[in-house]
DNA sequence: CAGAGATATGATTGCGCTGTCTAAAATATT
DNA sequence: AATATTTTAGACAGCGCAATCATATCTCTG
């Protein structure tokens, strides 16, 4: 075994030699770079092909003073979403021969300037994909500007001059499931809210006000929960909401884990769902299409806000729409139905 | 903004030429390398320090031949695992000055071998750390074993020779948590199993045996219904095991998911926990703190285990213990309560 | 069809670091 | 004290690629 493996790695040189040119024209092949003629492209590609060549990343960024990686800076208690932001950044980076080096970054952290610094300078990466709540660390975004390091960011609550910013649209999001309730004839539609000071919070919070104003409903202030997105406090928060007289026939969590402790304690209490009481959620987790009853809730893309945010890092053009704004996705599933009669 | 930086890195030279020494010392010093008077070592140090000197990695790699980067293959649908594991090996390669690359690999797709064969030619990763399923691949083993890519495998159902390999003792752990039930009391204890053909579940379902044996109760047929580790799958097989007559007093299930699906289940038909039935579950993923009440589990350190297995894919020393085997923490919290009487 | 302009190709250099080898300094040995 | 041995330090080359610049080839124009 081994000895059927070269001892050495194919270069440029080796293809070159074999394509019958020089370095140079195989390197303008490889890149994309232009003014070299169809014919020769084809031999270059051909001996390449051949050979199985692949540039060594570590002469590249040497001597092209580029590393081809793309950070992903996370400090975000849900590994659901960081995995889905590593996904999207993931599948940019591979598309452009880029690689994703992710970041955990704990914001709490005294020195955490000073580790996100040496970071920056030992990987020395190209550019940084920033989620929240990193995205809103003023101190972070300076330090990054110093480093003249381009970046990225998802859902800030406020928006980076400049920057690429992705984002999806909270305030219609929750507009928009709480419509899918009042059409299915709910009036007394109860709101478990997020933590306050949190921004997609605020949003979705107001998303539920509008749609309800809109149609004309009163919203009751007792009708309105308070919860920090931990499944506990859904459940603590649907008890309260089930001890109302009348009872909401329907509740909005403003997160799924909420949402599903909103089902367990409604569960516990001997309710049906749908049945006595609609449960809307928002994220779609893992957990909302695998409890019973699914969970209809709201989609937002992250994974392809994360691409999105990578390749705009990736691209040359400069900025042309600074931000971008993705389309949620209502997801209707069984744990919202008909007001009961 | 932006005049106060260098227009140009600080190289080595630059070091060197502050401490006085030639740059093979400086780096000698950065490497740890032998043969340098300690004044000579503390002289550079200090100028290293006081430029705030980082090497460049790309430089690095393209004369050291090495790659300072450890890839993370991965192919499994829970993202808190994925991202425990990538916690674990972040941080041995952080305390290394390597980096972590997540490398998703689609075991069903029919090219996954020329895309892994691209991906170690491409990034040139000095080794890679296999979980479930990938370190049960023949295939992807041969392929890294041709390339000469070190590997290091987590919880592998056989044990690849001459390889390191962390484990944890998943049949211990049913073990002792099924004597955790036998303890309280109870006799009829339910398992829900996992899939058939997976590793870790035969092992798990093998530890509920042995100890009801060891403490001489016999296993009813009925008491033993397989799931696919889905909350859903839970979810059923608790309703198969709430209608036995009579009705055991215990569930394990043999993940958490599938254990939050049986306290669903549970909770719908009106019965308490654990009053009327104790719920075991295993993992302890977020949703069990999460839910109410909290899951009565099994943590394996599964960022330990990560973090062992990158540390000895980059440490020098032969393999003196080849399998190493970390312990579980069995969780006690209040799914799990005394027989009801 | 000659010369200007545009396009295509190659020779050379250097990115920043570590491996190798050699020379100098320190230490050990007789 | 002189030599042998080991330790320490530096000179130099080269890793594999892309940027630069020089040269060769081609295309167009009058």
């Amino acid at each position: 075994m081994g000895l059927t493996r070269p001892p050495r790695a194919i270069t440029i040189d080796d293809v070159a030699d074999l394509a019958g040119v020089s370095a140079k024209t195989v390197s303008r092949v490889l890149n994309n770079e232009p003014n070299v003629r169809p014919a020769k492209r084809e031999m270059v590609l051909n001996a390449s092909r051949e050979l199985g060549y692949r540039p060594n990343p570590a002469a590249r960024s040497l001597a092209g003073a580029k590393s081809f990686l793309i950070a992903h800076l996370h400090d975000n208690p849900v590994p659901e979403y960081v995995t889905a932001v590593n996904t999207g950044i993931y599948e940019a980076c591979r598309a452009k021969g880029y690689f994703l080096l992710p970041e955990p970054v704990d914001q709490t952290a005294p020195d955490r300037l000073d580790r996100l610094q040496t970071f920056l300078m030992t990987s020395r990466a190209d550019g940084v994909v920033l989620t929240p709540p990193l995205c809103d660390d003023p101190e972070i975004l300076a330090l990054l500007q110093d480093n003249k390091t381009p970046y990225a960011s998802i859902s800030p609550s406020r928006r980076p001059e400049k920057t690429p910013v992705v984002r999806h649209d909270d305030r219609g999001a929750a507009e928009e499931i709480t419509k899918h309730l009042i059409k299915l004839g709910h009036t007394d539609i109860a709101l478990i809210a997020g933590p306050t000071g949190h921004n997609a919070s605020t949003e979705r919070q107001m998303g539920y006000t509008t749609a309800m104003k809109a149609a004309g409903l009163s919203i009751d202030e007792s009708h309105i929960v308070a919860g920090d997105y931990s499944l506990r406090s859904g459940l603590e928060a649907a008890r309260k909401l089930i001890a109302l007289k009348p009872r909401p026939t329907a509740i909005f969590a403003t997160n799924d884990d909420m949402a599903v402790g909103a089902m367990t304690a409604i569960m516990a209490e001997g309710l049906h769902i749908p049945a006595d009481i609609s449960i809307a959620g928002y994220d779609d987790t893992r957990l909302a299409s695998a409890i019973w009853p699914p969970l209809t809730t709201i989609r937002q893309p992250v994974s392809d806000m994360a691409r999105r945010a990578a390749e705009r890092l990736m691209s040359q053009d400069d900025d042309d729409t600074p931000e971008q704004v993705f389309t949620f996705e209502l997801i209707v599933r069984q744990s919202t139905g008909p007001k009961p009669t």
